[in-house]
DNA sequence: GTTATGGTAGACAACTTTGTATACTTACGC
DNA sequence: GCGTAAGTATACAAAGTTGTCTACCATAAC
């Protein structure tokens, strides 16, 4: 068998755990259910994944990279800060309103809902959680820093719209409030012109 | 049976409740964890309570009661935007940086999280989650409206304010910044001077 | 063609979950 | 003092959980 093929049911299973993970949270979905879901064999699961807990590491890890090269995809090659902040909250605005399919339908922070349930800082799906949330703050310190050349003003201004985006994701999420992320832009650009 | 004494059982059980609801999360508890570190049995939370599901709804509600009265207690009788500003962001702060025992040891917002286990929006559990953000917004509003005529003004600031605080939470919850509400306190107030 | 690999189907073990039922105990009000 | 109401302790039912095991099938490599 080739290995495109072999790694075949592996890709389907985070896909379809992705899914049902982040529409109605980790605890609330068993094995059983992504099986039948995805039509896969129970012992396929367990000849790829060794526990439960390896498939959300997967599903975690997976979820990083879609969003990553989403949101990258979204937000590189700006010509200015204001043009950043524009794409940043425009591509929120999309994914809160569900216009990218691929970041499935829209359902609040999987990362935050995800440590929400497996709190406990010490696990290794934690540590995954907080290691993607990095990774979007570093992104926005690089982007920032293509305009602006004060370190400082960089790592303040980054603070400011990682706090903004998280708040935003939060408003949309439980508050229901669709509008939130361009709220949150003019807001930002309102902050820039001073 | 006293009325007072007839009640003490329930409280208990929601205070038990709560508190390892949020630390550990509501679908990761089980009822028996509960009556083992209540020290309650099995049969008296069934006669107060007709379902965990109606156990969890007590604690939603009643986490909304404590969360406000604190925090009306902590921002409320302010002269100024700004020191309104000062008093929700500092008192963000000693949550965050568990100098509040009222509110347990910090995880986040609890209503996110259990939004997150119980995300159908049509759910009575996640109704309540809804309320309590729509509590805090109008509380933030109130207290704006005091040193501020202009609605329109009220209402902007409003936005900023609650996109900053559930920022604010989202930070120092996932990405272990403990310092953000001093952040985001700095920021706001450098937005009222203009 | 044979063999190794990975998949399917599904029974099953061991455990946990919520919720009910039974029998006994405590304590307050009248 | 007695009866009612509420609590304790615990067994148990019914369902659901993760994970293992056996038996069989398909296919690609050699």
């Amino acid at each position: 068998m080739s290995v495109a093929k072999a790694n075949d049911k592996r890709v389907q299973l985070v896909n379809t755990a992705l899914q049902l993970f982040y529409q109605q949270g980790i605890h609330a979905i068993g094995i059983n259910e992504i099986l039948a879901k995805s039509g896969i064999a129970k012992k396929t699961l367990y000849n790829h994944f060794a526990s439960k807990e390896a498939l959300i590491q997967a599903c975690v890890i997976e979820r990083d990279k879609r969003f990553m090269q989403w949101f990258k995809a979204r937000c590189s090659n700006t010509s200015s800060t204001a043009e950043f902040v524009e794409h940043l909250f425009n591509a929120l605005h999309d994914w809160i309103n569900n216009r990218e399919t691929i970041l499935e339908k829209f359902d609040g922070c999987f990362f935050v809902n995800t440590a929400a349930e497996y709190g406990d800082t010490g696990s290794e799906i934690y540590q995954l959680c907080l290691q993607h949330k990095l990774n979007i703050k570093q992104f926005f310190q690089q982007q920032l820093a293509i305009n602006i050349s004060d370190t400082k003003q960089v790592n303040s201004l980054t603070d400011l719209l990682v706090q903004l985006k998280e708040g935003v994701i939060n408003c949309a999420y439980v508050m229901d409030d669709k509008e939130a992320a361009l709220k949150a832009k003019q807001l930002a650009l309102t902050f820039l012109k001073h």
